[in-house]
DNA sequence: CGGAACCGGAATTTCCGCTTCAGATTTGGG
DNA sequence: CCCAAATCTGAAGCGGAAATTCCGGTTCCG
């Protein structure tokens, strides 16, 4: 492959990132080109359809995140905190497209089983955070999780933001409300 | 105005809101028709196009709970309580398209002022909720009205499942997280 | 009854993103 | 340095989903 060849293609790949993680994954492959200072057809030599381009990035966010989640959850350390860790890696991650292309998983085979065990992880982190206490029972693992995603898989979501800290201080036990509040 | 017409224009309001409401505001005109048991052709005898059904709708829901807004506000209670209220109120309402419609309020001129004298009014409620030490002051009002619209205006949103617990409850000062978390 | 108001939904138009393709340009081996 | 192959460009064309129009048929109501 060309040197510039493979050089653009680090650009889209970028650009795609960068846009899909602050406006979703609606942005348009004109935009995507735009962004990475190319012509669209040179977007379409290296990816065949706008599914393609999802596909690649979703499922390199995945793996990262997958391995990154092991290796927490193999680490002597609380059940809540690997959870945790496991979010802050996440957040580094493009993951709002996944997310959307995660609800129609079946159709993308290598996606599919990489959703599956993650969620299976985190769900299994969430579970163990509610046993040590950490994290209030009045909802379910998989609640927590979504949830979690909800902090996370948004465009333009960061750690630190308000959303972020109030949904995780929210989901401790300390902050469970003792009856209903609405 | 003939019977049938006000019955269909009801008909076509309430299919309009159940759409809306369950799926956000990019529910088809098509789609809404069918809902309300009518044709297209009907739903455009009535509103001249979506935007005027969007705004209808709209400023009634903003109408209506603003109004709510005033009465708890004016109630001997605590902010944190009145805020409470409304956010109880704003559950029944169809505002998930409200916020996508606020985001360009200023093209609607009636639904700009109402935007702005609920914000104020929310914030206001949200500000005292933090004086009262029912809040936590780590961030803004602002930023606490987000959040409950977050935790409302969303499409399927209710008021006592798992993400609008947890963020009420995460806003809680008791919640507040004492360190940096992620 | 009569006709004005109203309805239905197929046909038309609009909109917008995807995809192609005929040059223009760049690369890299010779 | 040269040239063929690879690559790039971006305007034009395609496609389809949703919005909107239009008019023959139907329904109300005095």
């Amino acid at each position: 492959m060309r040197a510039d060849a493979r050089r653009n293609r680090a650009l889209i790949v970028d650009a795609a990132v960068d846009l899909f993680t602050a406006r979703g994954p609606e942005a348009s492959m004109e935009e995507i080109a735009q962004a990475a200072g190319l012509g669209v057809g040179t977007l379409y030599r290296h990816f065949p359809d706008r599914q393609a381009l999802l596909e690649e990035i979703a499922a390199g966010a995945l793996r990262t995140l997958l391995e990154a989640a092991r290796d927490h959850a193999a680490r002597p350390v609380s059940r809540w905190d690997a959870l945790l860790a496991c979010v802050r890696c996440g957040a580094d991650l493009p993951l709002a497209l996944t997310k959307s292309l995660s609800d129609g998983a079946e159709a993308h085979p290598e996606l599919g089983p990489l959703v599956h065990d993650l969620d299976a992880m985190l769900e299994d982190l969430a579970a163990g955070a509610q046993r040590e206490g950490a994290v209030r029972d009045d909802i379910t693992p998989r609640e927590v999780v979504g949830l979690l995603s909800v902090a996370v898989c948004r465009p333009g979501a960061r750690p630190d933001d308000a959303l972020t800290t109030v949904i995780i201080d929210g989901l401790g036990m300390r902050a469970a409300s003792r009856g209903a509040r609405i």
